[in-house]
DNA sequence: AATTGTTTGATACATACGTTTTAAACGTCC
DNA sequence: GGACGTTTAAAACGTATGTATCAAACAATT
């Protein structure tokens, strides 16, 4: 820390933070080995442990690298709520969303990251949630809770919520099986799109029947079965 | 093999199959372990090698054991497509899919291993698709197409089940991401069931908006954001 | 009861992987 | 320019884990 003003700042420790990032999106914590994220980096192995300390403190190394720009993404996105009608709010949400998490750029590192939290947490699952998932969660709740009108109960938004991101998570999660499934699906800035188009459509629909749903559900008691016969 | 009267027929083989496809469910392929597995069978580590020849073998027998009542099951359900409704059929598909995938029981054990193969696939990928997932994919299919009425493209189709499933599959995915975000809910029956009316309701508005939207989209070409403003 | 094929138990082996060590190279400050 | 702290390189270490070995125990047939 006494080496303040040269520019290189150690360039391996930085190569080493990309390509662990890369590794361990594509990979998952566990899957990614230290030793082919230093060839990766072009880096030897004695250097993770001197940047870093362990595994575990590249890992952190990563998330809080890729946090910052991140969070700061995210506290510019917040501004801009203007007049927008809470469809398209949505719609912008659910594109940034798909977009962050499909697309195949180093960009957006971030956002694979919390996907691979989800299914195999780690030792920062904890602190991917408080940073990550509840601000995300809570932008979206207030976005599902203006498109239902104050008509649905706090659970309902909640299983609406769940609901909206399980269906752009799956494409991430389950990468292999949409392959199979779907073949002719990609993973284009244009296919993105026009999923975001979809997700947006479904869930408007998802959100209004629910309203509906709930409204029925709160006068007959609770015999269920509103639509099915 | 010479041994064909006698009733015990290894009954090490039987416990290590099913202390197996506990710990495969709850932990994955990779990251169950062989000796933790012959500790919760009260065998020893020789035996999965003498009746299985490896952990990939007793991986195999494990899903070809739990292929076979699931096979069952499945083809049971196939038949009571009687005089339903569509709605009423998805319903049932949902509540279905979700019950097994969900409930804690070491039932339907089937179902949770296909959704491990669907987030880290392992050998028996290929097999897993086109025995679960294919069958169940297009028995969902075609209750969508009778919902949305024939009105739907078909990749508008396959769209909404991948939007059906994926909302139903992200509970289980991410159990402890659902565990923070909502922590009232549980997993029982009666749960799971309010989960089922939910998803189906959602799907239900969700297949309808689609409809819509689709035909909009034919009309105004394919300038999107139908309900955006 | 003896023999033979089958199953189990304890241990050993081989490899993969995270980590540590030690010496050399590099850059900075007096 | 030399000394000292910093960074890298190569190899080694320890453990975890899947797999193989080999003798003992068991069951069945004659």
């Amino acid at each position: 820390m006494v080496t303040l003003s040269n520019e290189h700042e150690s360039d391996t420790r930085q190569r080493l933070i990309e390509a662990a990032a890369g590794m361990f999106v594509e990979q998952g914590f566990n899957a990614a080995k230290v030793r082919d994220i230093v060839a990766h980096a072009g880096a030897n192995i004695a250097a993770v442990n001197y940047h870093f300390g362990s595994k575990e403190g590249l890992y952190a190394a990563v998330i809080q690298y890729h946090s910052a720009q991140a969070i700061e993404v995210l506290s510019q996105q917040a501004g801009d709520d203007g007049g927008r009608t809470p469809a398209a709010r949505l719609h912008d949400y659910v594109r940034t969303f798909l977009k962050r998490l499909l697309t195949q750029t180093p960009q957006f590192t971030m956002s694979k990251l919390v996907a691979r939290e989800m299914v195999e947490p780690t030792a920062a699952f904890g602190l991917i949630i408080e940073k990550f998932v509840w601000p995300q969660y809570h932008a979206l709740q207030a976005i599902v809770r203006t498109i239902a009108g104050e008509k649905l109960s706090e659970e309902l938004v909640r299983r609406c919520c769940l609901s909206i991101v399980g269906q752009c998570l799956y494409y991430q999660f389950a990468r292999q099986v949409v392959a199979c499934l779907d073949p002719e699906f990609g993973y284009g800035p244009a296919d993105v799109e026009r999923l975001a188009e979809h997700v947006v459509a479904f869930s408007l629909g998802g959100i209004r029947q629910s309203v509906r749903t709930h409204a029925g559900e709160a006068q007959k008691s609770h015999s269920g079965h509103v639509n099915d016969r």
